[in-house]
DNA sequence: ACAGGCGATGTTAGCGATAACACTGCTCCT
DNA sequence: AGGAGCAGTGTTATCGCTAACATCGCCTGT
């Protein structure tokens, strides 16, 4: 910096205003020192700068296991978001949901000077996590509990469950069951509570919910059941992958899709328009989430302010070969 | 800092030895500096220690789409490690693979002072950038050139291609056709080698590659010129999700898995077993390269010296229900 | 014409750590 | 007994920036 400075005849406090684009320097002096970082190929120190301000140019972000399809695109589209404002993101995964974990994981970022951190806090311990947090930097929650105080950005849940099971009911069928996803997850709840509304509200039967987790093996195991009760002849899996899992232990039974029962998934997996049959399902936009998220935490970054925000992304339903009347 | 050296009544340099492990601190000493920094909270301030000794406890990851099931599993697996070894992982996805690009994204990764810097490099542009890389901090590339000077960790492309095909042979096919990745990345390049070496050993025809993409809507398209062409009865597509195309394709021309044909796949996605019907596949050991790669680099950490290791990580045959000896 | 104000720049003082060197008692050797 | 050597500690300088204040012209209003 002092190289680049004494190349434009400058100070090195010039430089930095021009850097930091404060507004009084004189064109022509900016120009200068701009042609002079540009020719010495000068790249600023963010370590250096994170001391003095206190802040770096990371956003940190705490997920629990980045392998889960949900989660990943998130973190893809987030990191994405973040490098066109010029952020990096660090990752720090932990691998279980409780307070203490989370706690540790936030307080690892905040040792970086972190500018924000986002937490993907699908389940209540994380979120209790939240609330005691020194609340130093901006904090952005992605799916955390939909009654949280502070900011939060989240899939409209309660709408996708909503929409899936209209549109199996609308189909004809009188009722319909659900898989749902985990225990304790607010993903799961919500998609429980769009699903047994809706029901509530046709005046159909809301049969027992199907609990399991995320997991194929899970989906199948519940679609063992299914296949041996004649009266189902709708499904709501709380995601694509439970689907699959149903598809399969459907197939074996000798259970037709959607001619003996109809399916509707969640997130829209790349390869649920190849499933056998083609995957009806429910398509919440990850990007929308993470664009939102990034927003929150630099309007807290810009204003100082912690916010009090929920940004709620809905859903929309994609239509493939899954649903059909039911045949009787 | 300064409150934790007066605590314990000793200077901060004291203290910042403690922190550091250095051999000459008296035990009781060390004792006593412990007890004001767990009294007091206190946690050091890693933006400073970065400014000072140029390095932070950052590892940087360049990767093109976080998305796919390999990179993303890649950098789980990869933030776990380094987690372990109290480092944090900051992302630096590109959008595209061209040299521009990843110099780019190395380079902003450097501003920040990492430690090291992991490049997911699965194309040979990718692969070039980093020849012209300033030699300042560890390099590791996964998936790189295999012929690559330098740190290299891949998994064994070929050994899987020819697991996968020696399988098929075995069952009693006659050839084995191939649905391969996008072109230029080390990983079709791998596979297709690894298969059609084999074919050769074995005397087998070597029919053409169908070239493809990772995505199971390429799959399906190649499944339905395999479907129409009743001499194939065995292929070996370049992933799970191409499989899962193909399985499609086939299952709507009524060409039955595994009796008319026999398919292996490669990944072991977590869905691969409840795919119609179960996918015999070859899995990649995510977590060893991950570690490898970590390894790799704290070596060069510490010894100061470039390494030119390669590391290669032999993939398994996990075998389930798509392959099967051919009817006729 | 001159005080006041403001725009453009320079100077100085940290941010919170580590590195390098200086210092103090010991122990140990000859 | 006297100095070399070393373990244990303190002092000072420094990393590369930005914040805060100081300085210097020059324009403005009366």
């Amino acid at each position: 910096m002092t190289d680049v400075a004494r190349l434009a005849g400058v100070s090195h406090q010039t430089v930095s205003r021009v850097l930091n684009e404060h507004p009084n320097v004189r064109e022509q002096t900016r120009m200068r020192v701009l042609a002079a970082i540009a020719e010495l190929g000068y790249r600023p120190n963010r370590a250096a700068r994170a001391l003095v301000t206190g802040r770096s140019q990371l956003i940190g972000v705490v997920s629990q296991n980045s392998t889960l399809y949900g989660p990943a695109s998130l973190l893809a589209a987030f990191e994405q978001a973040a490098a066109e404002s010029g952020f990096a993101v660090s990752v720090g995964s932990v691998s279980t949901l409780d307070r203490q974990s989370i706690v540790a994981a936030v307080e690892r970022h905040l040792d970086h000077r972190v500018a924000g951190i986002v937490v993907i806090a699908p389940v209540a311990s994380t979120n209790e996590a939240l609330e005691h947090m020194p609340a130093g930097v901006p904090i952005v929650a992605i799916d955390g509990d939909p009654q949280r105080p502070g900011a939060l950005v989240t899939v409209d849940q309660v709408a996708g469950g909503r929409d899936a099971t209209r549109h199996l009911l609308d189909a004809g069928h009188r009722t319909v069951w659900h898989v749902s996803g985990p225990d304790g997850w607010f993903d799961s709840a919500g998609r429980i509570e769009g699903w047994r509304r809706t029901l509530q509200e046709a005046g159909a039967e809301v049969p027992p919910v199907m609990a399991a987790d995320w997991s194929a093996a899970a989906g199948y195991r519940a679609g063992q059941m299914l296949a041996r009760m004649p009266e189902v002849t709708a499904v709501f899996a709380a995601n694509d992958h439970l689907a699959l899992g149903i598809l399969r232990a459907l197939s074996e039974r000798g259970r037709r899709v959607p001619d003996d029962v109809s399916i509707v998934g969640f997130d829209d997996v790349p390869e649920a328009a190849y499933f056998i049959p083609p995957l009806t399902t429910i398509r919440p936009d990850f990007d929308a989430v993470a664009r939102a998220s990034l927003t929150l935490l630099l309007d807290q970054l810009r204003s100082g302010e912690p916010a009090i925000v929920r940004h709620t992304i809905a859903p929309t339903l994609v239509q493939r070969d899954s649903v059909a009347a039911p045949s009787a």
